[in-house]
Parts: structure tokens; C-alpha cells; sequence
DNA sequence: ATTCTTATGTGAACGATGCTAAGATACGAT
DNA sequence: ATCGTATCTTAGCATCGTTCACATAAGAAT
């Protein structure tokens, strides 16, 4: 069963932790979370490779065997902080969205949101996607929640003209937007792009330079 | 200075491992080639989370030290073996060009064929795209081949009308139809997709209904 | 042919990792 | 105040990547 990623922490007594040199008294109080904040400092620092359940138990000032009373696997703790991104992936999103100032700009907007997103947070990115891991559960949630980065995109693109009686080839449109974000964002850090990014001038006009060359990111033609 | 995966063995005595029970001798005679071809197995039988150096170098019939003469690291290893995994997908690319009938159908046949081909082989494709490795040489190397991934998507993309003048723009089209076939070919797999794929009749055709919405597999008017 | 050099193998060892088991400690309900 | 239980620790296992010293064979030089 397990906690719920929304059951946070009320009013526990909150303790950075971090290396700090106060003892700490025996039950943590809130050790879950900081085991998940202790594992997203140090991906931020040190990237996906360094990411070991012990460092992360180090890391948060606890014993190797400690998170095993709060995650039943390593993996499991990678998908709570995977989920913590995509819930950041999808409030950007939703950001992006709601900037969005002509019709034509809200799909290319929104993708180019998805892909600066992933370059902000690669680590965390490339913990969302793990393939290690499980993702059958993950993926579920995050497709079926309403605010979901796969929802979004359907969502913006009938808003951008798409029918949105024709199912099929909604899904389809919205599958190949998802695609060629994600791709885009997992090729964006080859610096074999770098002389493009500057002939285009900056990164996000590469991003908007790549999706305009997808009818689905340019849809003028509602089809 | 290492070998180059071209500088393949001519005429060494052939020898399959796999637990083989005739005692090997003391010097294996090809021990690199054979350590790839473990390598290979153990990735196919039990995907790449087994693939760790010492069972390959158990699958190999060999001592978990031996390896250590013929690559520096195990990412060398699997820097070997992706290499052989770009070899065929280039190979699978020019196959798909070949069969092209129309003008229309080279790019989606193109797209068709990389994802066709990462899911037929989702571990070496994995591998491929590791991340954890060092992956700028690897992809210097796949990029300036003549007939890499990218170049054929390029020349394609030309055949298929692009103007071959205006670089920058074609690039980015390159880009973008690699995107798009790459972040497919990794969510591909995801089950959420099972009921689309039956939808528009089957795994290709459910590839092929992805690409349609994208211009450049469908380009009619070359722009 | 014998010797020397070098390439290629083995075995043992180190530190790190994921994970488990058994015991210590403290919280909370009774 | 006591007891059950949740939480944390220590110790230990198997595996991993890697290195080191040494063994063995293949080839070149004598």
C-alpha cells in the first residue's frame, strides 16, 4: 500500500539535515522526506551515478539500512523522487500554457517548455524515464492524472484546433508530440547541436527551430 | 590507444564459447570478439541490468580479470557493443530506403524502420543510448559516418524534397525527425499504448499513424 | 634451440553496493 | 507504567568494478 506522494508532512518538526553537526535525536520524524530530499541533492550535485541508496542514507545522516523501513526498495525511492519531477514537469506545463499568447504559439510553446525543462533538471529527467525501474505503476499515474504532461498535450492541441471527436488520431497526434519532446530532450545535451544552437541562435530557438518542421507544433491546419 | 572496432580478427581459430565443456587453452585466441559476443547473448537472454562485466566475462568461460586486457573499463565494453548496435541500425536504415516505393513513403518508411528496429532489439538499443557512459566519442563517430543514422535521415530527407541548400534548415529537420523516432522508439514499449496500437491495426501501423502527424515524414510540400 | 619480452590469462583482494536479519530504542495507546 | 509497534543501528551476505601480483604461452632475438 504505502504512503501516497501527497501524504506529506503536516507539522513535523523540520530538520535540514544535510551534514549537520546536532545530534539527531533517534526517530527522525520525518524520514521519508528527507530521504527523498537527501536523494534529489544529491543527484542535483553529483548526477544519476552517484546515486546509491547508501549515499542517499548518508547523505541524510542515517544508517544504510534506515530507508528500508520507509522504501521497500531502492527503486522505490527513485519513484517517489520521479514523481516529485513530473509533478514539477507538469505545473511547467501548465505554466507554459497558460503564457501562451497566439493559438498557433501554444503547442510549440508547450514543447519547448518540456524540453527546457529537461535540460534545467537532466538528472531528474533521466531518474523520470529510468527504464530500470518498474514505470508500469508510475507511467499509469502519471498519464491518468488530469494536469499530466501526456493529458496537457491533448488537451492543448484541441484547444490549437485539433477534432476532438476523432479519438484515434488525437491520441496518435499527441503520442507524436510527447515523442519528439522527449526525444529531443534526451538528444538536446549532444554537443554535436552546439553549432546549431548558435547559428539559430540560442537553445530555445533550437527547440522551436526542431518542432517547426512537425505539423502538430505548427497547426495551422487543424487535421 | 585501443583497437578500432573495425580492426576485426581475420582468420583466428573461430572459437563459440557458451559453456563450451572442451578445455579451452590457456590464451582464448579472440577473447575481445568473444567477450562482445557474450556480451550480446547475456543483454538478449536477460536484459541489460545483467549485463555486468563479471557475467560476461563468466558467460565467456573466463576469469572476471581477463577483460581487463581488452578494454579499459567495462564502458568500453559496452561502448563495443554499442557500436556494433549503431552498425545494424544503420544497416536497417539503408535496407528500409532501399525498399522505399514512393517519394512519399521514404521518410515514414525511414521512421518506421528505426523504431522497428529498437523494439526488436530493446536492450541493444538500450545500450546504445546509455547514458551513464561517455558517449560523446561514440556519438562523434555515429555522426560523421557516411552512412549513420543521422546522415541517412539527412540524404533522405533531401530525396524526399528538402532544399539541400539551405543547411541550417535542414539540419534541424534532420533533428526533428530523429527526435521524433527516437522518443517513440522509447515509449513505444509503454502498455498504455496497447489499446492504440490494436485501434489503428497493429505496432507499425500504429508507428506509421504517429508519423503522420509530423511534416517532415509526410512531406508533400517540400518547405 | 634457448632465452627474453610481451601479451594474455588466473587468483586473491579491496572497497562499494543492494539488501536482510537480529537487536536496540523510543513513541503511543492502553 | 507497560506493552506493542514503528523506527533506527550494527553486522553480515552476495555481488559488483577494479587492481595487483603472479602464471603461462607466443613470438622475437640471440
Amino acid at each position: 500500500m504505502a504512503f501516497t506522494a501527497s501524504s506529506y508532512s503536516f507539522t513535523v518538526p523540520v530538520m535540514r539535515e544535510a551534514a549537520s553537526a546536532e545530534p539527531r535525536p533517534y526517530h527522525h520524524g520525518d524520514l521519508r522526506r528527507a530521504l527523498i530530499d537527501a536523494a534529489r541533492r544529491l543527484l542535483e550535485a553529483e548526477g544519476p551515478s552517484a546515486l546509491s541508496l547508501r549515499a542517499v542514507a548518508r547523505e541524510a545522516g542515517v544508517s544504510p539500512a534506515a530507508p528500508y523501513h520507509h522504501f521497500k526498495d531502492k527503486g522505490e525511492l527513485l519513484h517517489a523522487v520521479a514523481e516529485q519531477g513530473w509533478d514539477m514537469l507538469n505545473n511547467a506545463l501548465t505554466e507554459a500554457r497558460a503564457k501562451a499568447l497566439t493559438v498557433r504559439d501554444k503547442m510549440s510553446g508547450l514543447g519547448v517548455a518540456y524540453v527546457v525543462f529537461a535540460r534545467a533538471n537532466p538528472s531528474l529527467y533521466h531518474v523520470m524515464y529510468d527504464g530500470s525501474r518498474d514505470q508500469e505503476g508510475l507511467l499509469d499515474h502519471v498519464l491518468l492524472k488530469d494536469d499530466s504532461a501526456y493529458c496537457q498535450v491533448r488537451d492543448t492541441l484541441v484547444e490549437a484546433g485539433a477534432d476532438p471527436t476523432d479519438l484515434v488520431n488525437l491520441e496518435l497526434a499527441t503520442t507524436a508530440a510527447w515523442s519528439a519532446a522527449h526525444g529531443l530532450a534526451e538528444m538536446a545535451s549532444f554537443k554535436q547541436f552546439d553549432h546549431l544552437k548558435i547559428a539559430v541562435g540560442g537553445e530555445e530557438a533550437f527547440f522551436r527551430g526542431v518542432f517547426e518542421h512537425m505539423r502538430i507544433f505548427a497547426q495551422d491546419d487543424p487535421a
